[in-house]
DNA sequence: CTGAAAGTTGAACCAGTATTCAAGTTCGGG
DNA sequence: CCCGAACTTGAATACTGGTTCAACTTTCAG
């Protein structure tokens, strides 16, 4: 993670030596953990620094307040996910097998960091900004692909305006991987995410109607 | 809303008598407003208490604890949720009519409480046991009737066990309905119930393969 | 070396708020 | 009517946890 650079605390708490720039970063760690475990309420300042072995003081020198790290981590991971689809997603013959990919790397990653994905969530009810901020990224990011893909002729979409369908399709994804992250990334991790992205893939690419 | 009887407060808690049954509805309603405005850690029992024009020490009575309240309400709020979505459902021709009113249906739900749907939601972090109960109930019941609906030839699914991935569409399709109510119910309600039903309908149905 | 800047420390402060309780008021059955 | 049960009241309690700060230590440029 590298949060040291910009995007999160104030300018004017950027550490400004090598000993400065460690301390930041196992304070950022502690708080992903603390955060994460307990959920923002429950989670606090002593536990964060407690896990970074520092005092409790210390954690006022890069923050200006607990919020100010929780809306700086969820930034972070906000990105670090996006990365993460991208990259497994970047060479997929199609959007469909892009879209079955996706799905599968975001099962596996919510399952390698469960907290990564509860603090996102959390995020609507602590600071819905940035929450709201994430996903609208997420759905441009796919509504340019969903446009794309209709332009080489991949895909369809119904009748009417495709600026509203590409949009609401968008959402609809994202929804979707949203809940089969939760319930088979974070609460049952019994089930293989290439089985479950098949399903999921199946039901975006044909629908479900008898033909 | 009827929360007096059972599901909510502890059973030696309940009213006995009409003034009771009417002061315990007045809370109820206070809480519901300050949660879905407030969100829960920053709602109070104060705040209720002075919603429901009470004293203080009244809450007390008839909940035995800020997170008591809460969870009734997200009993309360699951129940009406269901109801509303069941009744919208009750008499289309086939399960696809049915995704599709049922979508339309809680589009304007949302819209018309948008305080139930951030309680639920604010759920999974404040008492995840109700948050799972009530989207694994709606599960249970998207389950049936796709079992249902693939005997009678309406729909078909991916090849493989088809149990499994009864459930994963199921999922699938919460997670489209909730995110679709987040972003056309909650945050933006330009766009028409019915346009979005429309195009989330043909996703389902139809799939985005081109053919 | 040296002194100023950067970083660290943890006790103290403070504000808020969930919960309790003992005293008072209202209700309803006999 | 009357009395005990049901209900209401709000001040007091108890405690939590975010934030501040002044003293201390470490680093590093000149």
């Amino acid at each position: 993670m590298n949060l040291a650079s910009e995007g999160g605390a104030a300018a004017d708490k950027a550490p400004r030596t090598e000993r400065g720039r460690k301390t930041l970063q196992r304070l950022i760690d502690a708080a992903a953990a603390e955060f994460g475990e307990l959920g923002y309420h429950e989670a606090g300042i002593i536990g964060i620094t407690r896990r970074a072995r520092v005092a409790l003081g210390t954690f006022y020198t890069y923050f200006d307040s607990k919020e100010a790290v929780f809306r700086a981590l969820v930034r972070e991971m906000s990105r670090a996910t996006r990365a993460h689809v991208a990259e497994a997603v970047k060479d997929a013959p199609d959007r469909l097998a892009a879209e079955r990919l996706g799905l599968e790397a975001f099962i596996a990653f919510v399952r390698a960091h469960p907290e990564l994905y509860r603090i996102i969530e959390e995020a609507q009810f602590v600071a819905e900004d940035v929450y709201r901020e994430h996903y609208v990224s997420f759905a441009d990011a796919y509504r340019r692909n969903l446009a794309a893909a209709r332009q080489r002729l991949q895909i369809e979409g119904p009748a009417g305006d495709s600026e509203e369908s590409d949009e609401a399709i968008a959402w609809a994804l994202i929804g979707m991987s949203v809940f089969l992250g939760m319930r088979y990334g974070l609460w049952d991790k019994g089930a293989k995410p290439a089985r479950i992205a098949d399903i999921a893939g199946f039901l975006v690419s044909e629908g479900l109607r008898r033909r």
